[in-house]
DNA sequence: GGTATAATGCAAATCCATTCGCATTAACAG
DNA sequence: CTGTTAATGCGAATGGATTTGCATTATACC
């Protein structure tokens, strides 16, 4: 039978303090705060039990890689912080998919990744 | 000195006729119907050539993975058949960069991918 | 508490994309 | 043509991310 285990909820609380998506490095680092024999092989045999339980799921993203976050947030986007290099989710979508393709094309998804300054990035830099 | 070799002028060919971002598979097929022995360790050396000289850029496709594609294209999107496992450049932009992200994100770029069937693979399904 | 065994930590193994070493081939200057 | 040496083809090597094997630890049912 499945187990609690301190390891798995400390990768848990890591996302719901985070809440934005993180890479396996960032989960080590901030989970290793909680229960500091946390190991890389542990996260990734979790992660895979989240994503499994639909708790989680995989992003690909184009500068960061593989990055893990929270299931059911709706359709949103992706900034990344060139300043801090973590991802933002940003709520809200205006982008009118059918019209950014020509005639022909159907358009079923899209995905937008945004790169700039973060608001916390944008403050400490004066 | 440089030499033209006719792996280089077959794989700048595939370029110039798929006219679309193209993966080291997919260079490496096509360049073959030109030159038979044309292998993988080639391609990969003739493409950083051409990205150094800046004929070629790398775009990392979340999907598909590394693609190169000709530069000089101005600011585009891409669109992934999910039928064809082609990718295509959509010209024309039409989002509000800084509209897409809430007060205080300064958004300095964007990338959008698109999924869905491509206008051929949609007439051949009928 | 005592036990069965799921889960962990660790290091080694695997996977896949890309690069490298080197003998061979072929551009191209003379 | 001929010689020089850049470029190729091939297979082995590398690098990074992910996975696995196994001894050890610790959860949860008795």
């Amino acid at each position: 039978m499945k187990r609690k285990t301190s390891q798995r909820a400390a990768i848990e609380q890591v996302f719901q303090v985070e809440e934005r998506p993180l890479g396996i490095e960032e989960i080590l680092q901030h989970g290793r705060a909680m229960v500091e024999s946390l190991n890389q092989a542990t996260v990734y045999r979790n992660l895979k039990l989240l994503v499994d339980q639909g708790w989680l799921q995989q992003i690909n993203h184009p500068a960061m890689g593989t990055l893990y976050e929270r299931t059911g947030k709706g359709h949103h986007h992706h900034f990344h912080c060139h300043d801090c290099n973590r991802v933002f989710e940003l709520p809200g979508c205006t982008l009118n998919q059918q019209a950014a393709a020509p005639e022909g094309f159907i358009v079923e998804a899209h995905e937008i990744f945004l790169f700039g300054v973060c608001p916390s990035c944008a403050a400490n830099m004066g």
